[in-house]
RNA sequence: GCGCUCGUAGCUCAGUUGGAUAGAGUACUUGACUACGAAUCAAGUGGUCGGAGGUUCAAAUCCUUCCGGGCGCGCCA
């Protein structure tokens, strides 16, 4: 949308500005107040080139520019030193209505990603542990990352680096084969499972001995032991079973699961290569890479022979860009590994990969809470599902006493309460902490995920009751203050996801959604709509239409869902 | 100690990559439902953008330094 109006202008007037109509195109600014038109072109830098005060020149080059101006140009004005553009109502109107209306389900998309791969590892929990919240942010930020990457056009495997390897799972084996037939492994697999993990922490604390037989029976498993690795099979299975029911409720869909054990006869290839490459060193027993006095060498293989995290991940991301050929590798993980994956890109910068620019780790900040420190093993967390039951019955009660009479309270209360959770965690800057807190997860009013539906749905609402088709195209210009705001926000639909996309931010999305329904709600409260004359009535439904469509794909591009009535 | 990161209204946070008068939510005060859905809208109160220097037409944004919080720092993942 606005990159079509950028367009026009670099296009048109490049050669009267004397500049290429790419470079002119990325000095074009979305102004942020009303007055100011569509686009605005400081001239800060060429006055000084000219050796003129700012808004001498930008008078100048307003006069100069308007004397040719391009077709759905209305105005050109210079305020201070910037040069401003304001397009005809009709043709910005009709710009909306064809990107928006004669687009839906791919509003916004773009063409930067097409033919390229790009490969995404998030939400890469360990089996037999139960989500808690800290597991949400990988998930919520990699599921929109996937979709606003797809919004880009590019080729997306959303990737499960599934935690299925390590001395845990010798444990498990341990405690399923002395205590398994005491739980309900039918009826409650995955509880049971996780029962068993904590009973076994509980119990290595009182008697350190069970963490040698631990060790023993993952040392069978990795000497291939048909009986375990049967238990490891089914281990990972009831984990996975468990995981994508929760991911199911969250819209979270990985396309390949690539666990942790799919490299384990990967590893000795890239420390023979790391020795061929003259990079490996012994130290105090242990294998190492040195990378420099800034930062700590990189450990491959622990003084007992075993390999370690940082191994696993250098066969991985060699897997990742040699075999699935990923033009772009993003890896979804909380800040406090961040040591970790410079490590891991700076050895493959030493091993000569040029391709190292290409990896990224996006960071998310920490969940932190007010009272005890969580620990898994404990069992002392808050479970992930529990917060989505919380959010659900609010949602319920809050149906119950607003619209008793809506036709699917539990689908919706579902909907609404999941994707104020989602939202919450997505509305904010991903690189900060978050203290976790009930009352303001589950806060529905307000700048919240709730608030975007609710905005939705009366967008739905108004379409139902007018009861006519919407009309594609406007017959006449929407003039009040309130409209014109509102369309100039649907303008900025198209960058938001590009910006959203390039920083890996899911926040610039949500924010925008926010904005878009502040101006909504303004419009509505100020403009009638149905009731007036059939004309007004028709041009101010194609723009409640436009803004249905906007929150729709804008909420699908989140992972949350809009219901068409709550 | 070293590295990374954050610091904006009482609280929780935005701020379009250096642009025009620093904005939302929440809390508090007040107004709007026989009204297209009040999970909404409107008005008011609230700021030394952690401090100090610097870079330039222009700094919340970039650089230096100090203060404060968080995370991390060789045989866990």
């Amino acid at each position: 949308m606005l990159p079509l109006l950028k367009d026009i202008i670099s296009r048109h007037y490049a050669t009267d500005l004397n500049k290429q109509a790419d470079a002119l195109f990325k000095l074009l600014e979305s102004p942020k107040q009303a007055g100011h038109g569509h686009l605005s072109l400081p001239v800060f830098a060429w006055a000084k080139e000219h050796r003129k005060a700012p808004p001498v020149l930008a008078q100048e080059i307003a006069a100069q520019l308007s004397v040719r101006k391009p077709a759905g140009l209305e105005k050109i004005q210079a305020v201070s030193g910037f040069v401003n553009f304001t397009f005809e109502n009709r043709f910005v109107q009709d710009l909306l209505s064809a990107e928006i209306l004669k687009k839906r389900g791919h509003v916004g998309y773009a063409e930067t990603g097409k033919g390229k791969k790009l490969v995404i590892d998030f939400a890469s929990p360990n089996v037999a542990k139960p989500m808690h919240v800290g597991h949400l942010r990988a998930s919520v930020i990699g599921q929109c990352l996937v979709n606003l990457a797809r919004s880009q056009g590019y080729e997306v495997t959303g990737l499960n680096h599934l935690g299925d390897w390590g001395v845990q799972f010798g444990k498990l084996a341990w405690a399923y084969t002395k205590w398994g037939s005491e739980y309900p492994f039918k009826e409650k697999p995955f509880e049971s499972l996780f029962q068993l993990y904590v009973r076994f922490h509980d119990e290595a604390e009182k008697n350190p001995e069970l963490e040698a037989e631990g060790s023993k029976m993952f040392k069978k498993l990795e000497e291939g032991d048909a009986e375990i690795e049967k238990l490891w099979k089914m281990f990972v299975e009831i984990s996975l079973k468990d995981y994508q029911r929760i991911w199911d409720m969250l819209g979270i869909k990985h396309d390949l699961v690539r666990g942790e054990s799919f490299y384990n006869d990967r590893m000795k290839p890239v420390e023979q290569e790391l020795k061929a490459k003259g990079l490996l060193e012994e130290s105090d027993g242990a294998m190492i890479v040195r990378l420099g006095d800034d930062m700590a060498p990189c450990l491959i293989r622990k003084a007992d022979g075993a390999s370690l995290y940082a191994t696993r991940d250098l066969a991985s991301a060699l897997y990742r860009m040699n075999e699935l050929k990923a033009d772009l590798n993003l890896y979804v993980v909380g800040v406090d590994q961040t040591l970790h994956f410079r490590q891991v890109f700076k050895v493959l910068e030493l091993m000569g990969y040029p391709w190292v620019n290409k990896l990224h780790h996006i960071a998310f900040g920490m969940y932190r809470f007010k009272d005890a420190k969580l620990s898994t093993r404990k069992g002392h967390t808050i479970f992930l599902e529990d917060v989505f039951s919380r959010a659900i019955e609010l949602v319920k009660e809050i149906i119950a006493k607003k619209n008793p009479d809506l036709a699917n309270p539990d689908e919706v209360a579902k909907q609404v309460g999941i994707g104020a959770i989602v939202f919450n965690d997505l509305v904010n800057d991903r690189v900060k902490n978050v203290d976790f807190d009930w009352d303001r997860a589950l806060d529905f009013e307000g700048d919240s995920g709730p608030y975007v539906q609710y905005c939705g749905v009366r967008c739905a609402s108004l379409v139902r009751r007018y009861g006519k088709p919407v009309a594609e195209t406007f017959q006449l210009d929407l003039t009040t203050p309130e409209e014109q705001e509102l369309m100039r926000s649907l303008l900025n639909y198209q960058d938001t996801l590009r910006n959203a996309f390039e920083n890996f931010k899911p926040h610039i999305l949500a924010g925008y959604l926010i904005e878009v329904c502040h101006r909504f709600g303004q419009f509505y409260n100020k403009c009638r709509i149905l009731g007036e004359s059939d004309e007004i009535q028709a041009a101010r439904m194609t723009l409640v239409q436009m803004v249905h469509v906007i929150l729709e794909e804008g909420l699908r591009t989140l992972s949350i869902e809009l219901p068409e009535a709550m």
